[in-house]
DNA sequence: CTTCGTGCAAATTATTTGCATGGCA
DNA sequence: TGCCATGCAAATAATTTGCACGAAG
């Protein structure tokens, strides 16, 4: 399918190579390093230059369609444009998408600790996954 | 005044370098790049080299005397090990330390989301400092 | 047609590592 | 004295840029 890029994009030209990158980090829950989204298109578009990777990552975040994470001195885009946080589990390394906590409370204290306006926050929590927690229990009970 | 070393630091060596190093970033609200603590450093401690102050700079780290921090693709080190937020001003840079929001309900809504079990978190606030909010009411009103 | 995107290689930037030597414990 | 830390230069890793050419609008 082809995605149709909307009126944030309109300044970028529609070319083969950006239709196979999107097609490949666009959605939720998809979390690859430049290195991986560069292997996979590898696939779809044979020949496709790394350097034409990054300048595509560079432009789908500045248009808000996907954004970049940084965590632990490792960066993955993130292909879904829309602010949310995220969980990464220090045993295996994967990562999960969480919306981001809002209230009241956290908004009061905010402004109490910030005398300034806050637009917007990243925040990554760090922590053992289900996964990982019941492979743990296993080799207890076993 | 000599800094001293504590329990978690034991297997480090004290040198005049690591010395010079701790006590350009070693404190609460420093938040400096490893360039600019190579600088600063310089300094102190002429002659010192650049991997000298990232070793040391890492062992810090390790040690939990000061933590390295990303945003916007940009690392400083902070000057406080102990487990803290920060504000960033998008428009003078300045970083600050917030102390880390806690609550109830942020717990149980992060118990729900991820089923693993969190240990830490990094959280960064982007928006407008003070300062900066009065920089732009001055120029309005002017 | 004109302008922008691409591939490739070279350039940067940030950080790490190998090695011989000097200095703390 | 023994071993770790240092300085320097070279090595990496990740990302960016210059340039000539090809393709999108």
């Amino acid at each position: 399918m082809r995605i149709v890029l909307n009126k944030k994009d309109m300044n970028m030209r529609q070319t083969r190579q950006k239709e196979a990158i999107l097609s490949v980090v666009h959605g939720e829950g998809i979390h690859m390093t430049a290195e991986e989204i560069f292997a996979a298109v590898q696939e779809k578009e044979p020949g496709i230059g790394l350097a034409t990777v990054y300048r595509n990552l560079k432009s789908l975040c500045d248009a808000g369609i996907i954004q970049k994470v940084t965590a632990e001195d490792r960066s993955f885009y993130d292909g879904c444009g829309d602010p949310h946080d995220h969980f990464l589990c220090t045993e295996c390394g994967k990562i999960e998408d969480v919306p981001s906590f809002e209230s009241r409370e956290l908004n009061s204290f905010l402004t109490k600790q910030i005398r300034g306006k806050v637009h917007r926050h990243a925040s990554v929590y760090f922590g053992i996954c289900e996964d990982c927690l019941g492979e743990r229990d296993r080799k207890i009970t076993s």
